[in-house]
DNA sequence: GATATATCGGATTAATATTATCCTAATTGT
DNA sequence: ACAATTAGGATAATATTAATCCGATATATC
């Protein structure tokens, strides 16, 4: 019932992207190295931001990723459901089949509504509304800079 | 991001201890050739209602379980959580420690609104109004009773 | 064209969580 | 005492997630 890392480190690897700005590129490295995501692993999650239109991947030297949308235009739904698959919250509780045909369950609208209601918050936040506030990445790319001197 | 197996079988006993009625006792074996649950996983499971307060397991010859409350007082989120613990959509999308400093954070106030919301969806959904409706667990019921004849 | 810089992408491993089962002990009705 | 039932600790099986390895490929620069 949660949000899995993968996840979590796209939505941090869009949010540096956003606060560096549309279309500029950032190397993978500083990336990782700042919002502190293992090098390979965001290799992986960029591919799939990238196939999802998210990001755009640059390849060879100088290379590296950059956002392909303004961050007004961008949600945590989208990016979330990029890297981890449209959210679902459970096949039906007695039946994964058997749900399709008896749309009308109970315990299944239940969770259908929950599901609902998830992904239209998510749908609602758009990274420009997460840039402008206090986010604890903001606070992670902060401490980055003192790192680094 | 999904309700655990677990999760889905407690909510499958609790429906049939509710179907049955408040207070009757139901042999572990008969709820788990019901509602096709694995027997020992449905023990383990009911340990875990049980120390909720959710059913009374009864020991020995002619034991089995019997829920406590009324399905009237019983909510899709108290047994689910019975089970799986409280349900937590994520850490911090940065860092799990920080946030509970900083609960301003923009990307953490996202992910707490859509926890509530589904902790508030499945708090409203009593096992009596579950019952009511066309469940696929009543189908899963009616589905044994075909097949013992 | 050679070289250094970077990412790609398939394979593999490691870590973690979930699901399921085994088996002995304990409890209770007959 | 005996049969029926659940408890509960240990363990095995499976699935999912996370992370890493490494040769291939692309590109800027000299």
């Amino acid at each position: 019932m949660r949000l899995t890392r993968a996840g979590e480190y796209a939505v941090r690897c869009v949010l540096y992207l956003s606060l560096t700005g549309k279309g500029v590129l950032a190397k993978r490295k500083d990336i990782a190295g700042t919002m502190d995501i293992p090098g390979q692993f965001l290799a992986k999650i960029a591919q799939q931001l990238s196939q999802a239109g998210i990001i755009e991947i640059v390849q060879g030297a100088g290379g590296g990723y950059r956002l392909v949308l303004p961050p007004e235009k961008l949600t945590l739904l989208e990016v979330v459901e990029a890297v981890i698959g449209e959210i679902v919250l459970n096949d039906c509780v007695a039946n994964p089949d058997g749900c399709y045909r008896s749309p009308s369950c109970t315990v299944h609208l239940v969770w259908e509504k929950a599901r609902e209601q998830l992904r239209e918050t998510l749908r609602q936040a758009r990274f420009v509304d997460l840039m402008a506030g206090n986010t604890c990445i903001a606070d992670l790319m902060k401490s980055a800079e003192n790192r680094l001197g």
